[in-house]
RNA sequence: GCCAACGUAGCUCAGUGGUAGAGCAGCUGUUUCGUAAACAGCAGGUCGGCAGUUCAAUCCUGCCCGUUGGCUCCA
């Protein structure tokens, strides 16, 4: 959108008529018109303030501006007063074209300004934007409304501290985030929206629904309660079944290995900031923050031949990095995980048919747990890597080849691969839509040359295998955080901690609800009797709150009949079944894990 | 790591320069109930930690720890 002409909605178009791409355009031009409105106030109430850039964004703008202190709440305030003024008076958005010089005379006490204006290609030409008839006027390529007054909704929402151009090297600047909308009800669903959102938040749901808690002790590193560690267990049992059917093997490795072996890796290297490390004895030992040197030592631990090539190894071992502490967040980023990490080690003609059937097994997964929609992404390599140019360049066409031949979708993103080699991450977002990436193949030429690993080819010959990294579910602690997002904490039957819970009516009824409880049990199924002192009313909300897919409910009637009566957490009411009926239903469903 | 905000009972939160309260959960008792909260009583807190200011600090100041939002969707 540059250097375009102000837009005005004509008086008879509605937003609602408009095209998805006109709809989009709409939007971007109010939200930056919007953030200009927002840097003239703050001009106004913080003359010292230097203005630096205020693009829009999904669902909003931002503003970053260098200003000697942080924006306070209050602040967002006054400034929203402000906003309003200039709103009221209508003004025209004006654009203007200058030379270079007379820009770079305008902006010449802004530094952040220069180094925008020095950025402009020279073949571009170099705008002002101003409106308030001039009052106001911002080097700025342009897409606004016609005039002040088409902002119809908008807000500003908070503040934050964001480096410039996003590099920590620079000066720390003071962002303001906001909304606009094309309406006030398009804003009243968008607040609704994020409100909902937060119902969702994983770490509020891992509370109340009893899975997992945090404790300063061990920051950023989750304790799981046994529901919590039944969901785990149930998303591990899925993989390994997964890895029965698609011809893998499992091993277990150490925690902790000396040094030697995290030289011989690289990681020292290329990775020693976010390990954590302990001396025992007077030597130095290195806590895993991966697997592979172990998976390597394994494959090493025994001569191969072509003919046991591929070799998939799964190892489900603990890991530990020290993240950065700004950026642990609930169970997405954590510094204590498992992975269903696995290892192949295979010949380079082999590595096309195991990341397709990887990708095909991860599909899989995907939709059994109701992921319908992923992206994938492939990283390229990094500035600091280790191999050599060769290595890269053919792990990158690798890739490239393989995804392009599949005919997905995907973007390409250079300096984003791990320093052992390029890979294809898979990311799924949140309930407010911040992208995690979960799955994940990795090539890795370097570490069958680290630990000089090899197979007798056909010929006789000693060969080098390749190693791929994967994981379809990646960190199981962040999987589960964007899965309880997903799903609201309602769980499938399968995945469910509890599937059922009996509910009695009263008393007399509790001797049968037990019976029926240890029959459902010793059929395998998860099940907990309500026997408390609450009245059935209470057990039933309770059961609900908790997620619970089904609540069967026992009185006079049903211990007549010999049923139960079956409510769903949907709140529908099944007709009544007897326990062996309620007990065929409930294995199929598991077992369909529908 | 950096910027900002926050940290009070198991949970969600209120509150004040004179050593603290509610609801839910818990425990005890009463109630025996038909699809989202029966009633009563009891118990529960070094107010995140360490210093400092003050006659007196949960409240003010500093440091530390932790959590939350954010830290290139480029004029």
């Amino acid at each position: 959108m540059h250097n375009k002409e102000p837009l005005a909605m004509a008086d008879r178009v509605k937003f609602k008529d408009l095209s998805p791409e006109e709809k989009q355009d709409y939007r971007d031009r109010l939200r930056h018109s919007t953030a200009h409105v927002l840097a003239e106030a703050v001009t106004k109430l913080f003359p010292d303030a230097q203005l630096t850039i205020g693009p829009p964004i999904e669902d909003g703008f931002y503003y970053d501006f260098a200003v000697p202190e942080a924006f306070t709440p209050d602040d967002l305030n006054k400034i929203e007063k402000e906003m309003r003024n200039s709103i009221k008076a209508n003004t025209e958005f004006s654009e203007r074209e200058t030379s270079r010089d007379e820009a770079l005379e305008l902006v010449r006490d802004n530094q952040y300004k220069v180094e925008i204006l020095e950025g402009i290609p020279a073949d571009e030409r170099v705008t002002f934007c101003s409106h308030s008839d001039g009052a106001f006027e911002d080097l700025c390529r342009g897409g606004h409304m016609a005039r002040t007054g088409d902002i119809k909704a908008y807000k500003l929402l908070s503040t934050a501290g964001a480096y410039w151009r996003g590099d920590e090297n620079n000066a720390m600047l003071q962002r303001i985030y906001g909304t606009a909308w094309e309406s006030r009800d398009a804003q009243k669903d968008y607040l609704k929206r994020l409100e909902e959102a937060e119902k969702r938040d994983h770490r509020k749901l891992g509370r109340q629904l009893g899975l997992f808690f945090f404790d300063p002790i061990a920051p950023a590193s989750p304790f799981f309660l046994p529901k919590g560690a039944q969901v785990m267990n149930g998303l591990i049992e899925y993989v390994k079944e997964l890895y029965g059917k698609y011809g893998y093997q499992e091993v277990m490795t150490p925690q902790i290995f000396n040094t030697d072996l995290w030289k011989k890796s690289g990681h020292l290297d290329a990775y020693a900031e976010n390990m954590y490390f302990v001396e025992v004895d007077e030597r130095e030992f290195g806590v895993k923050p991966m697997n592979c040197p172990a998976g390597a030592m394994i494959y090493a631990a025994d001569s191969h031949s072509y003919r046991d090539l591929p070799m998939r190894l799964a190892d489900f071992g603990r890991l530990h990095r020290n993240e950065r502490s700004g950026v642990t967040h609930g169970l997405t980023r954590v510094r204590s995980f498992v992975q269903d990490d696995a290892h192949i080690f295979c010949t380079l003609d082999q590595i096309g048919d195991e990341i397709n059937s990887f990708l095909q097994m991860l599909n899989e997964a995907y939709e059994t747990l109701g992921f319908e929609s992923y992206r994938l992404e492939l990283s390229l390599r990094p500035e600091k890597r280790v191999g050599s140019e060769e290595m890269w360049d053919s792990a990158e066409a690798a890739l490239t080849e393989i995804l392009d031949a599949s005919g997905v979708e995907y973007e390409a993103e250079s300096g984003e691969g791990a320093f052992y080699g390029p890979k294809i991450d898979i990311f799924v977002p949140d309930a407010i839509g911040r992208d995690w990436q979960l799955g994940t193949v990795q090539l890795d030429f370097s570490l069958p040359e680290r630990f000089d690993l090899e197979y007798a080819a056909e010929d006789g010959s000693r060969q080098r295998p390749v190693v791929i990294h994967r994981a379809m579910y990646g960190s199981l602690e962040r999987f589960l955080g964007v899965l309880i997002e997903h799903l609201s904490g309602a769980f499938p039957l399968w995945l469910a901690p509890v599937q059922a819970v009996v509910v009695p009516i009263a008393d007399r009824h509790i001797d049968y609800c037990h019976n029926v409880g240890d029959e459902l049990e010793s059929a395998g199924i998860r099940v907990v009797v309500d026997d408390s002192n609450d009245r059935m009313n209470a057990k039933i909300r309770q059961a609900q709150l908790q997620k619970v897919p089904y609540m069967l409910v026992a009185g006079d009637q049903e211990i007549e009949a010999g049923t139960l009566a079956v409510r769903t957490r949907t709140g529908e009411n099944i007709d009544p079944m007897t326990v062996a009926e309620v007990s065929t239903k409930f294995l199929r469903q598991i077992a369909e894990r529908s």
